[in-house]
DNA sequence: TAAACACCCTGAAGTGGCTTTAGGGTCAAG
DNA sequence: CTTGACCCTAAAGCCACTTCAGGGTGTTTA
């Protein structure tokens, strides 16, 4: 199969595909020797299907990584497996409090601006220009599970 | 007042405002003439304040231009600032929506591991393994609040 | 047979919002 | 007169890609 048969079969880009040959998180492909068009057999293709999975589940290279070495693992108990995932699901519940928190201070933001008028009154300007208050810590970036944007 | 007792006052780094100056997010400024150390007034003050306080809220460097913008815009009524807000408020709450559907797979995905025991038999595994459910999508990185690490 | 068009390749740079590193200069206290 | 806290710059690194520049290959169709 060619790159961008790959790609379209999993919802992917090639250039996607690529770069994560390029960083190692899938291993080389193989190559046509005529024109060094890549192709790829099933193994490369069910490699590449868990990687798109994990990452549809917001799982960081790292996280994917850890359960690719702890599946190769013969023998071993799946207890490494489940701890990636429950401290992946740490991670998505702590990102969804504080964008909880968030969204409140948003609001209570919104509602300064009583009655639309002029720039210099309007009570979200004020508010904003005002100092920060103590309950609004922002977004820790220790979280890999990224904010709004 | 020099730049690291200002760090220290707007709970930031010193290299955060040297970053934001940098970038054109503050205005450059002003050097003490005997050593090139940054100096900086009440008006530097507030507007990194501003923009600090804006972060904290999880908006962007151009929806914080776009607030800083409107508000110097005089006589001009505040639609362009609440719009501004209303619109982040959305991304706030879309990320929100994302994250809880992704708790929820991540919820169901935790479940398949019955009664921990062989890599290979981990019900974690070979629901990674098998082909992605189309209800999974991922998380849209058109939408600037970050995900959940 | 030649042009058009879809596909493939590489390496480098750009994205956002910083943080880190490397390599220095300045200043007050002990 | 040295220690340690502070300041400076430019460049690279972080993550997970995406975009760009420049070019080769392969099939189809006029
Ligand atoms: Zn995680
Ligand atoms: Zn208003
Ligand atoms: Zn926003
Ligand atoms: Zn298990």
């Amino acid at each position: 199969m060619k790159i961008g048969e790959l790609a379209k079969k999993l919802n992917c880009t090639v250039e996607t595909i690529r770069y994560y040959e390029k960083i190692g998180l899938i291993p080389p492909s193989v190559r046509d020797q005529n024109n060094n068009y890549r192709h790829y057999n099933q193994n490369h293709i069910e490699r590449l299907s868990f990687v798109r999975h994990c990452r549809a589940l917001a799982m960081s290279h790292e996280e994917i990584l850890e359960l690719l070495t702890a599946r190769e693992q013969d023998g071993a108990s799946c207890e490494k497996i489940d701890l990636v995932i429950d401290n992946h699901l740490k991670h998505v519940s702590d990102r969804i409090s504080e964008l909880q928190q968030l969204e409140k201070q948003l609001h209570t933001l919104r509602k300064q601006c009583k009655t639309p008028g002029a720039n210099q009154e309007c009570g979200i300007i004020q508010e904003l220009d005002s100092p920060i208050d103590s309950n609004i810590q922002g977004l820790k970036n220790s979280n890999h599970v990224s904010g709004s944007h």
